[in-house]
DNA sequence: TGTACATCAGTGAACGCGCGTTCACTGATGTAC
DNA sequence: TGTACATCAGTGAACGCGCGTTCACTGATGTAC
């Protein structure tokens, strides 16, 4: 009956996340989760190695929460529209979800960079390549997600910060334009395309064939790659 | 003697702050402070009201080390370059002190803004104002304000969490000409300058001249500054 | 100059609290014969 | 169908710890006469 344990772990975890985001995160213990969930304390350790352990599977069930509602968003075959629907649904998840906000990309100490940042990254990795691949990025996609990142972030903890009647969505979606605009050139990819359009496309799609048979060897590559930044610099 | 007792106070708080950026905010406690500082931790509470009053007081022996750093800035009569000069200030703030910067500008808990973020804001709409008075600004320098330092605290707290060998200015750098590049109008002022500048300009000098004697009455002068955002918009 | 007194920074011991974690246990459930 | 046994989720009590805070105190310093 390992379904049995699965299924109380996620109980007591949706305990420990109505606990995170009715009280915040200093008022997650192991004692607090326990109580609420009608257990003793002592058992969460045979679900959880510890009180780490408990933090971080809270971390991924926050991180799951996440990206269902990111993959409920659909493609289209605008990139960068889809680029802005991202962000209005990342703001969103933030403003419902502060406390799991925080817990995910908050900066909390130095050196230690949030734990759902290496994923999301991935995510907008994602959207990024393709607008690259369409010859539509000014800029490398790997500065363009840090970039975009920083700045995400930046909104949303600015607006949790606030309380919930001064949080004006204008910061939000202005911040989202500047950004995107700066980052994508803004004719649909034309025949002459610029130089540094066609480099970058040139360098998503090496991204994307990553680990096929290229017909040049790694090093190679690498080179090209480089050069590939310094023409789209 | 209330000379004696400043002095010891500064003394704890710098024993504090070390303490802070060497092993991290939850490393600051009454005892570990007063260990430190060579006194029992009941003595603390002839100089501090409580725990709160001592953390209090060392956010803002933080922002005193940032405002003489800001301050050792002097202005020029391109408020431009002097913005640009202060986000560099900023981050380099942050990047030397990381533990005291995400004490003055993290978000951590919902609904209660980071203690700097006030003054820090106050600090920023006097180089926007100037700006705006310059003719130079495209949006009011209150929103301005919020998204300048919604992306210099998101690129700043992005840096912390990385590991000191990965982190790379050029994040800064590209965020902030991005964000300047879009507050501010490319030419410096010229004779035709457009509407939206005119009318920031007028509420510049209006903000300015707060308080002092003015042929309109407040009403008056809340409904003209009401059409001005609107004509800048 | 010397004595008696007031002030008050700092002491040392103790308080109660919530915490993470351990450990021998119990008692219900499922299995083997 | 009935009995003996194994499994193991969950229990209850206890541990030691660091924490914020209190309180009566001490002993050095400065002041008044």
């Amino acid at each position: 009956m390992d379904d049995a344990k699965t299924r109380t772990r996620r109980q007591i975890l949706e305990v420990a996340a109505e606990i995170l985001e009715r009280e915040g995160a200093g008022a997650v213990s192991t004692r607090s989760v326990a109580a609420a969930a009608g257990i003793r304390a002592a058992s969460l350790y045979q679900l959880f190695d510890d009180k780490d352990g408990l933090l971080a599977a809270l971390a991924i069930h926050g991180f799951d929460l996440y990206l269902a509602e990111k993959n409920a968003l659909a493609s289209t075959d605008d990139p960068v529209a889809d680029m802005r629907r991202g962000w209005d649904a990342h703001v969103d998840f933030g403003l419902r979800h502060p406390a799991f906000y925080l817990l995910m990309y908050g900066t909390d100490r130095p050196g230690r960079r949030p734990p759902a940042a290496e994923q999301a990254s991935g995510l907008l990795r994602g959207f990024l390549d393709r607008a690259a691949a369409a010859g539509r990025l000014r800029i490398p996609s790997a500065l363009a997600a840090q970039l975009t990142l920083a700045a995400v972030t930046g909104v949303v903890q600015t607006l949790i910060g606030l309380p919930a009647e001064q949080r004006d969505l204008a910061l939000s979606t202005r911040m989202r334009d500047t950004l995107v605009d700066s980052l994508v050139t803004d004719p649909p990819p034309v025949a002459d395309a610029g130089l540094a359009s066609r480099a970058l496309a040139l360098d998503a799609a090496l991204t994307t064939s990553a680990g096929a048979a290229l017909p040049l060897r790694p090093a190679e590559t690498a080179l090209l790659r480089d050069w590939l930044h310094r023409l789209a610099r």
